[in-house]
DNA sequence: CCTGTTTGACGAAACGTTTCGCGTCGCTAT
DNA sequence: ATAGCGACGCGAAACGTTTCGTCAAACAGG
C-alpha cells in the first residue's frame, strides 16, 4: 500500500502538506495542491483508517447492537441503518446482545475500546440499575432505538406505540370486538408499557371497560404466547380478538390457535403490533401495524451525526415515528 | 484510558516487559510477572486495538458481506457467525452489497483498507471476469458462503445443493407426482445451478422425462415468480408440483397461486429449498429443506481461522452441509 | 522604510502499541 | 579462570497518520 510518504516524495512537497491538502485544515497554494492530487491518483495513495483512528482517537465507524438480528424487525433495520451510514462514509461494526444485559455492556465496551465514533443501541433495558449502568458505561455518542428510558440520557428514536395502540384499538372497536387480549411483554421495557398504556387508554376512550383476565403479563417468549393463548380460548367468554405486541408472540398465538383446532378471522381475530411481512399466499394474512423502519434508521442517523459533529450538544430527544395499520385478512367483524 | 506505560510505572518495569506478559512473546521472570498483572489490574488497563492493530497489521476484527440481510436465511447467518467469531475474540464488521458487484468490491476494499484480518462473503457472482476480480481485490484469509465459484480460489461454505435436489425430487416422485415445476435463479450463481443440475439428475435416476416447459430460467426476484407460477398453472397441462429455490420465489409463487384462485397443497404442490420459518399456524404450512446454518457458520468460521492463524495454507477446499427436508402441508399425493 | 500580520510550507512530536537488537547476569563446559 | 550461551530485561525504532510550533516570505498599514 502506498503511504502518504510516497505521496509526498512523488509530489516533492512535505507530509505535513499531503496531510494539509487532503484535510484541508491548512492553508496550501492551488500549485502545490494540484501537485499533491496528481501524486495520490499516481501512487493510488488511500489513506490508512488504522493509523488515523489511532492519531485522531476516533473512528468512522459506528456500532450496532441489537437483541437478536434474526428478528426480521432487527434486519431490516440493520440494513437501513447500513445503509445511511455507509452514504456518508461509516461503516458499521454489529454485534447481538441476545437480549443478555451482560453481553451488551460487554459489546459496548469492545466498540468503545474500538474507538467507534457513535452507537446505536436496541437497549435490552433489563438489569438492576440499568440505566444508571448505561450511563456509566456509554461515553460515546449515542442513539437508543426502538426501547427507550425513563430518564432521558440518551436521543432515541421509537415507534410512537401510543398512536399504534390507538388504532389497533379504534379499529377493533369499530369491527364491534369488545372483548379483547392483550398480551404485554415484560414490563420495563418501554415498548410494552407504551402498547399495554396505549391500549388501556384507548379502552378508556371508547368507553369498553377492560376485561382484567384478557390482559396478560408477561408474555414475551413464543412459547409463553403458545401457552398464554389456550388459556384465553379455553376460558367460559373467551375473548373474540386478540392483539399480539411482537413476531414472537404472533408466532406463538398462531401456533397455539392451530393446536387448538381453531383459526383466526373465524373463531377469533388477531392483530399485531409487529408488521408480519409475507402476508399474501399464506392464511390467514395478518392485519397489523407497519413499522416505519426507514425512516426510524434515517432519524437515528440523524441524531447521531449531529451529536458527533456538533460540540454544542442539545439536550436528548425523544423521537416517535408514526406506524400504519395494514389492513389484511385475520381480523372480522362481529356482531 | 490507562495505557501500557502507566502499566509499565507502576509495576516498575519497561514497557517491553509488560507487553512481553501479556502477549508471552518474550520470556518473563515469574516475579515479574505477577507485578505486571497486578499493576494492570490496579490502573485497569487494556490494550489499545487501534494501536495494536497500527503495529501489527491486522486487526482481529472480521468483515461479513452478504447481499441482503434482511432476508432470514442471511440473518441467521448473521447471527451465528458473530457468535462464532465473538466466542474467540473476533469482532465483526457489517456490509450489505444489496447484490451490486460493485458495492461489494467496495465493501470488499473498505474493508481491507480496515485492515480485517479475514472476510466471510456471500459473494454476488455476477459481473464479467467476476472471478478473476474478486481473486484481484481480495489480499485476506476469505472464506465464501452459500454461492461457491467455478474456480477453486477461496474456502467455501455451502449447502449441499444435488443431496436437497434430490432429497426434493425422491419426496414428489413417491408422493406420484410427475410433472413438476423447477423454477431457477439466475444462471451462474452455484446455488441456483446446482440445485438445477440436482433437480434433472435425480428426475433422471427415477426415470421421469423432464418436460422442457416446466423449467423456468431466470427466477430470480419475487416477482419474477408472480408472473411464471400463473403462467405455468394456466398451462393446457399445469404442472402438479412447484419447486421453489428460494424465499424470494416461494413468496412469489404463494402470491401468484393466491391471484388465480388457487392454493396448495389442493390444486398444485409446492415445496423449497429455502426454509420458511413460521410455518405453524399458518397455512399452508411449506414442506420444505432445513439448511443447517449453524453448521455452516461454524465450519465457515473453522475454515477462515485456519487461514488466518497457518503459514502453510492448504489448497481451497468446499464443505458442503447437507440439508433435511421438513416434511409439513404444502404437499399432496397425486394419483 | 519599518513593523506587524497573514499566508504557505515544513520538521518533529505524538497517538499506543510491538519488536528489534543490544546488554547484563549467572551458569556450564572447557 | 574464562569463553560461550541462555535467560531476562530494556531502550528505541517503527507502524501511518495528524497537529503543534516554527519560520520565511509576502503583504498591509503607518
Amino acid at each position: 500500500m502506498a503511504t502518504i510518504k510516497d505521496v509526498a516524495r512523488r509530489a516533492k512537497v512535505s507530509v505535513t502538506t499531503v496531510s494539509a491538502t487532503i484535510n484541508g485544515t491548512a492553508p496550501v497554494s492551488d500549485a502545490l495542491k494540484a501537485r499533491v492530487w496528481a501524486a495520490i491518483r499516481e501512487v493510488g495513495y488511500q489513506p490508512d483508517p488504522i493509523a488515523r483512528n489511532l492519531r485522531k482517537g476516533v473512528s468512522t465507524t459506528i456500532g450496532l447492537i441489537v437483541p437478536d438480528i434474526s428478528i426480521p424487525w432487527a434486519a431490516h433495520l440493520a440494513k437501513s441503518m447500513q445503509r445511511a451510514f455507509s452514504e456518508i462514509g461509516y461503516n458499521m461494526l454489529f454485534a447481538s446482545s441476545e437480549d443478555d444485559p451482560e453481553r451488551e455492556f460487554s459489546e459496548i465496551e469492545v466498540f468503545s475500546a474500538h474507538r467507534v465514533a457513535g452507537l446505536v443501541v436496541v437497549p435490552t433495558s433489563r438489569g438492576e440499575n440499568y440505566s444508571a449502568r448505561l450511563v456509566e458505561t456509554i461515553h460515546v455518542p449515542t442513539v437508543l432505538v426502538d426501547r427507550v428510558l425513563p430518564q432521558r440520557h440518551f436521543d432515541s428514536v421509537t415507534d410512537d406505540n401510543l398512536l399504534g395502540a390507538q388504532m389497533i384499538v379504534r379499529y377493533l372497536h369499530k369491527l364491534g370486538h369488545r372483548d379483547i387480549a392483550f398480551m404485554a411483554g415484560r414490563a420495563g421495557i418501554s415498548s410494552s408499557d407504551e402498547r399495554l398504556a396505549g391500549f388501556r387508554r384507548t379502552m378508556d376512550e371508547t368507553g369498553v371497560a377492560i376485561r382484567g383476565e384478557l390482559v396478560r403479563q408477561p408474555v414475551y417468549l413464543r412459547d409463553h404466547a403458545y401457552a398464554t393463548v389456550q388459556q384465553l380460548m379455553t376460558m367460559r367468554d373467551p375473548p373474540t380478538a386478540i392483539v399480539c405486541i411482537n413476531i414472537a408472540q404472533l408466532l406463538g398465538t398462531m401456533a397455539g390457535l392451530g393446536n387448538l383446532g381453531l383459526s383466526a378471522p373465524d373463531d377469533v381475530s388477531v392483530i399485531s403490533f409487529d408488521g408480519f411481512h409475507p402476508a399474501e399466499g399464506w392464511s390467514p394474512a395478518i392485519t397489523s401495524l407497519k413499522q416505519d423502519i426507514a425512516t426510524t434508521s434515517t432519524r437515528a442517523a440523524e441524531l447521531l451525526m449531529a451529536r458527533i459533529r456538533e460540540e454544542n450538544q442539545p439536550e436528548p430527544q425523544i423521537i416517535r415515528v408514526p406506524p400504519s395499520l395494514q389492513i389484511r385478512s385475520s381480523c372480522r367483524a362481529v356482531e
